[in-house]
RNA sequence: GGGCGCGUGGCGGAACUGGUAUACGCGACGGACUUAAAAUCCGUUCCCUUCGGGGUUGCAGGUUCGAGCCCUGCCGCGCCCACCA
């Protein structure tokens, strides 16, 4: 017997394979296809576990259908510009072309030795040119489109990585990267107008049904859809009447526009507030100093968890009033108040203490007057009162003229269309999705193709211009973006009128290039983004597999981008993913030592009792639980290790056997020598019965009538487990298609006996037990394969099928309770007479002797499932 | 504050969507082989038991012939969003 030897097996079936081009796309052509995708990596350097585990489940799917016969596209690609490349040349001088390109190589070379069923030849890597050109143009076509337009706005600024931030990129009042507080910032930006599918992009959630649920209801939630009514509210001065704000409302206007999802609740408003940003309190601040005061100090405030938590609801009263739209002579004081959000509805509110929490804690301070205008079910309308506690919930109107007696629903309505009827409003929906701000700061990203010029304003860069490239001659030793300095770069002729302009020196988000690469994937080669009717065969994504960290984020963006592609013609579809699985981290326990110190997984070793000393010197150290594995907690592992030690199919089979693929998986040193003892043992059994089991269609003597009870047993057990591990890969339950493979193989191991039939019957298995390992272990199955005397590789057999004879019963074990408590089995015919199966239950022992003389009162049989005795 | 999810042996987890709870693996223990160790192989492994059985899916109830699964209320853990009018 040959010994497991998996460095030469695993190096001489990758170079196979290479050659062979066993994995190459076929062209769009009749068959059923497949397109399986995992989210590209972004080129940091070096693989993680995290990479192995997407890489391994899409990898997985991706020869699993293959096998089955469908044409599979299974790409890989870079996600290639991004801040750590500039930070790389900040710290060693190395430019970030050089440093990414370098970096791929050695992922490339990694994720190879994983053995992957990738298509290498189809690599797209977003920072080459003939890239990111197709996005210029794209984004040339979005802006005729009306799909991406430019203005002044506030934004999210990351003082440390000196760019602005998407709202998504900004978590807990923090940049998504440089975990810095992000500030406010009135900046020129480019916009992608992703508010323009808002409806489309949270109706179709529902259809999306290869999706988590989770997933769905976090972009329904992002997205946020309320409806209600904008109102308008004339401005006077109030009773302090002072006259300066003359100007003020000469330059903004006379009325204030407000959103509300409550206009039922108008005759309880107090107030009417706008942010510190809206432009009517920029106005206002030019002759009010203590109110520019207000504003900055505002501005200041940060927006992370605690500051809202503490931060007190504060205003400032401006000397202007809103004339009551209902009610005739009724004025409300304006206030800028810290707590209303400029990038939300209008930017301003009206108040109505009674009925909202916010407007009731700014009531109380500033002694506004708080007039119940709802009055619950099981409360009168004479005496209910709003002590702290604001009322939200439904019931009857009161104080409210033509809409007393109404409830909350019907009071919305009346209220919009009375609203429609003076002119001062109407029903209105409204998004918590804000346009999606593309304009970075930085170097390392693909240039925005617009020239500015004093004339004739932002200029397209004419098509045959593109792409616009970046200069390599670039110098980071300052801070702030190379391309602003560069001396030569942004100095061009306009293309409209031929006078000195100057180039946009911004350059996309990086979420820009993965919000389409997976359709360039489908012809890599085009001279157009992608070839028509490759998308159309491709797409959508079959099977898109990556972390849940890009449920609002990448998965937002690239349908908001299909949507925005089909709508300048480039493609048909809308939605790109049509199944979604979204894998869990990766987590291993950590490690202290006596100090305090983290200590790396190799440098501990175990010991009696669960405890764990340190190598160098025998030292106690404190285990800590599992969590996601970081760098700076040091409970890491090297996938490059696992494999140099164990080989890439251990180290997929430990990834898949554990845990359901989107749950938390626990790194265990001994879950991955479990899966190298099982190859070996797997290898031991093949190798050592490949030369006695013979090969050939089936003897007559494990026919299914004619077999021994024992064979027919083995042989049924086999087919079972083709057709269970099947189902488990069709549903994605990689850890139960493991299980079902062990058990197969614990099957063939009890099969005891030499003579002709038994043997034929073992390796009727052990093909089996290969043939379904494949997709997970797929190299020791290749070389198994061929041990079993196979010439035709196992990447090129199909899918094996069960035995329909073999898998379907004609005897079932029921159970049988007595009042719901087990008491015995019975082994009867499937679909047995339910009389004769009542029969035989009273006739047991164990039910006679549960039933102790007691009357039967009524027996329920389950076919082939449970009878059960009711006394 | 809003939304979503989870809780099963020492551990990861399984249980066909209401029908024999604890599959498969890890760990542990015992044995065989070995001068010895590793590897391998064979057993045992939810708890209690008077060996007849009895109990057990975070806790307390409910629905049902029957509940890990459905409902109600607690307890604990996790994730997402958050002054969103």
């Amino acid at each position: 017997m040959s010994r497991y030897n998996v460095k030469d097996i695993e190096a001489k079936w990758q170079s196979a394979w290479a050659e062979e081009a066993t994995f190459a796309t076929p062209d769009p052509g009749d068959e059923k296809k497949c397109y399986v995708l995992e989210m590209f990596p972004y080129p940091s350097g070096r693989i993680h576990v995290g990479h192995v585990r997407v890489y391994t489940l899409g990898d997985v799917i991706a020869r699993y259908r293959r096998a089955q016969g469908y044409a599979v596209l299974h790409p890989m690609g870079w996600d290639a510009f991004g801040l750590p490349a500039e930070n790389a040349a900040i710290e060693n001088r190395v430019h970030p072309a050089t440093w990414t390109y370098e970096n791929i190589d050695n992922m490339r070379r990694q994720l190879q030795s994983m053995g992957l069923s990738i298509d290498w030849s189809r690599e797209v890597t977003t920072c080459d040119p003939e890239y990111y050109r197709h996005e210029q143009k794209m984004f040339l076509d979005f802006l005729k489109a009306g799909l991406a337009y430019r203005r002044e706005s506030w934004v999210n600024w990351d003082p440390v990585d000196q760019t602005v931030l998407a709202n998504e990129q900004v978590i807990d009042g923090k940049g998504w990267r440089s975990g810095a507080e992000v500030e406010k910032r009135k900046l020129n930006q480019w916009f992608l107008r992703i508010t323009a599918f808002a409806d489309s992009l949270l109706d179709e959630l529902a259809r999306l049904d290869g999706w988590p649920e989770r997933v769905r209801i976090m972009q329904e939630n992002w997205i946020g859809r309320s409806s209600g009514a904008r109102v308008t509210f004339p401005l006077i001065p109030d009773s302090a009447g002072y006259d300066r704000h003359g100007d003020a409302l000469a330059r903004y206007g006379t009325a204030i526009e407000v959103f509300t999802t409550r206009p039922d609740t108008l005759f309880g408003a107090a107030f009417v507030a706008v942010s510190p940003n809206h432009p009517l309190a920029e106005a206002l601040a030019e002759h009010d100093p203590a109110l520019a005061e207000f504003i900055a100090e505002c501005n200041r405030l940060g927006t992370s968890e605690e500051a809202i938590e503490t931060a007190e609801k504060r205003g400032h009263r401006t000397g202007l009033a809103a004339r009551h739209p209902f009610r005739e002579g009724d004025t409300l004081p304006l206030y800028v108040a810290n707590f209303v959000l400029m990038e939300y509805g209008t930017g301003a509110i009206f108040g109505c203490p009674a009925h909202d929490q916010r407007d009731l804690e700014f009531a109380r301070k500033y002694d506004l007057p708080v007039r119940p205008v709802v009055v619950p079910p099981d409360a009168s309308a004479t005496d209910f009162e709003i002590g702290t506690e604001a009322y939200a919930g439904d019931g009857r109107l009161a104080n409210s003229e033509f809409l007393d007696g109404l409830d909350v629903e019907a009071a919305k309505a009346a209220a919009a269309r009375r609203l429609a009827e003076l002119g001062l409003g109407e029903a209105q929906v409204t998004y918590r999705l804000r346009d999606w701000g593309v304009s970075r700061q930085r170097y390392w990203g693909c240039p925005i193709p617009i020239i500015h010029c004093a004339d004739c304003g932002a200029v397209p860069v004419p098509d045959a211009d593109l792409p616009v490239t970046l200069p390599d001659d670039v110098d980071f030793e300052q801070a702030g973006n190379p391309l602003e300095r560069h001396p030569s770069w942004k100095h061009v002729a306009c293309p409209s009128c031929g006078k000195d302009a100057s180039r946009e020196t911004d350059t996309f988000d990086t979420f820009f290039e993965s919000s389409w690469y997976f359709a360039r994937y489908c012809s890599p080669d085009a001279p157009e983004p992608f070839d028509r009717g490759a998308a159309d065969y491709w797409l959508p994504v079959d099977q898109y597999v990556g972390g849940i960290e890009h449920a609002v984020l990448h998965l937002l963006y690239s349908r908001f981008f299909t949507r925005a592609m089909k709508a300048c013609g480039y493609l048909g579809i809308e939605e790109p993913f049509s199944g979604l699985l979204t894998q869990g981290m990766v987590c291993h326990e950590t490690y202290r030592d006596a100090d305090g110190r983290w200590l790396f997984p190799e440098e501990i070793r175990r010991v009696s009792g669960g405890k764990a000393v340190k190598v160098e010197d025998d030292s106690p150290v404190t285990v800590g639980r599992s969590e996601k594995m970081s760098k700076s907690h040091k409970n890491v592992v090297d996938p490059e290790t696992i494999i140099e030690a164990y080989g890439a199919d251990t180290m997929r089979l430990f990834i898949v056997s554990d845990s359901p693929p989107e749950r938390d998986l626990d790194w265990t040193e001994s879950g991955v020598d479990g899966a190298w003892r099982y190859l070996n043992r797997l290898w031991r059994m093949v190798t050592e019965a490949a030369l006695a089991a013979p090969s050939g269609p089936p003897p007559d003597e494990v026919a299914p009538d004619k077999a021994a009870p024992d064979l027919l047993d083995a042989r049924r057990a086999i087919h079972k487990a083709i057709r269970d591990t099947t189902d488990d890969l069709d549903r994605l339950r990689f850890n139960r298609a493991v299980a079902r493979i062990r058990e197969l193989s614990n099957t063939i191991a009890n099969l005891s006996g030499e003579d002709g039939a038994t043997l034929w019957v073992r390796r009727e298995g052990l093909e089996a037990l290969v043939r379904l390992a494949g997709p997970f272990v797929p190299h020791i199955a290749e070389e198994l394969w061929r041990t079993l005397g196979h010439e035709v590789p196992l990447s090129a057999t199909d899918w094996p099928s069960p035995d329909p004879a073999l898998v379907t019963e004609d005897s079932v074990t029921v159970a049988v309770q007595v009042n719901g408590k087990l008491r015995g089995t019975l082994d009867l015919p499937v679909d047995a007479d339910q009389a004769a199966a009542e029969t035989a239950a009273l006739a047991l022992d164990n039910v006679q002797a549960a039933l102790s003389g007691k009357a039967v009162r009524k027996v329920v049989v389950v076919p082939n499932r449970v009878i059960n005795v009711v006394a």
